[in-house]
DNA sequence: CGGTTCCTTGAGGATGATCAACGAGGGTGG
DNA sequence: CCACCCTCGTTGATCATCCTCAAGGAACCG
């Protein structure tokens, strides 16, 4: 959880439902408010003239997202829609800025997050640009796994899904995750993939 | 200029010469320092296997880098080296973490700066990944332009470096940047380019 | 069941990487 | 001043890889 939300509702934040792919976000838009995932999962992409889509991010049950924009006066890099249908919490961006300004240890807590926010970029930024297929997948499965690694677990994502995250197309991952399943590094399960 | 330079001397900080290509940081070495550039310019970037190169930015007079393992317990995710012979200055985690909580005026502009961070590279990450190499390469550039845009500047790159930059092979930068010439989006006058 | 979403496979093609060789400029030392 | 070296830029030929396109199958859900 990043901020309290009765914190949040004190300082006049409202909560909003949104059904699966509702947009919460567009792309180039001036960023007004800071967002919080009370309930659900909300994701963040980018769509080239092709539609093929990039994975931002996904972000569950408590995370904030779309925060640096308030920081700094640029846009919106990315859309952000309903991966599932959520509930989020909205705050404006004076009214949060005034919250970081009264409560250090929130401002120190963002410090942190933006910190792990940059460290995961740059970490995928080298897999994808240098790696083969397989590297990129192997990256994006670690950067998800929850547990330390001593099982496997089930991924919860379509085959769709990691493509969009690693900047390849869905027909490679299948391949390159059947190979993956020959070299015993992932197995498969009634088509569910487990890492 | 991030922090006064005065101000890190008294908390106890030291500056130190690097040649060109000096190593300044290691890939997944602990952290245990903050640096500033004083004067030159620092290069941080990935290498993988093959010796391929991927540069995760650069950073010049008055910049810090390699602040956000600081923040959270992990290790650096990129090499940094001097690109030019540079006087660089560090301060122990402790008395940087510190001086963030004595100036909460400091503080916040490191949260400003993790901001652009993430911004710059969440447009990275969408350029590289979607598009082909021209508009890998326009993104470099128009990332890296210190006008307006009004007229044409004098890149200070190489094609190496672009190469490394956006994931591409010089042969690759070469081909296409000539291409760009041929469409008037660049300008080659011997050699260099001005965009 | 019928529809929707997701998964799978094959064939063919485009594109960037790779390899090899050479050219051009700038700086240094004899 | 010239010879050398070193870095950077350039070009062509060939190759490997991933993308594209097309078609169909499997699972799931109302």
């Amino acid at each position: 959880m990043q901020i309290d939300l009765d914190l949040l509702y004190t300082w006049g934040a409202i909560s909003k439902e949104f059904k699966k792919n509702d947009v919460i976000i567009s792309e180039d838009e001036v960023a007004h408010f800071y967002y919080q995932v009370v309930e659900g999962c909300v994701r963040m992409f980018n769509s080239n003239d092709d539609g093929k889509e990039f994975t931002q991010g996904y972000f569950c049950n408590g995370q904030s997202f779309g925060e640096p924009p308030l920081f700094i006066n640029e846009r919106y890099p990315a859309t952000a829609v309903a991966f599932q249908d959520s509930k989020i919490i909205k705050l404006s961006k004076e009214k949060f800025l005034k919250i970081l300004d009264e409560y250090p240890s929130i401002q120190k807590k963002f410090l942190n997050l933006m910190a792990h926010r940059i460290h995961s970029k740059a970490k995928t930024a080298k897999y994808i640009i240098n790696q083969k297929p397989e590297f990129r997948i192997l990256a994006f499965l670690n950067a998800n796994k929850k547990g330390n690694g001593d099982h496997k677990e089930l991924v919860p994502f379509t085959r769709q899904e990691i493509a969009n995250f690693t900047g390849l197309r869905v027909e490679t991952v299948i391949r390159v995750i059947s190979k993956m399943k020959a070299n015993k590094k992932i197995d498969i399960v009634n088509h569910k993939i487990y890492f």
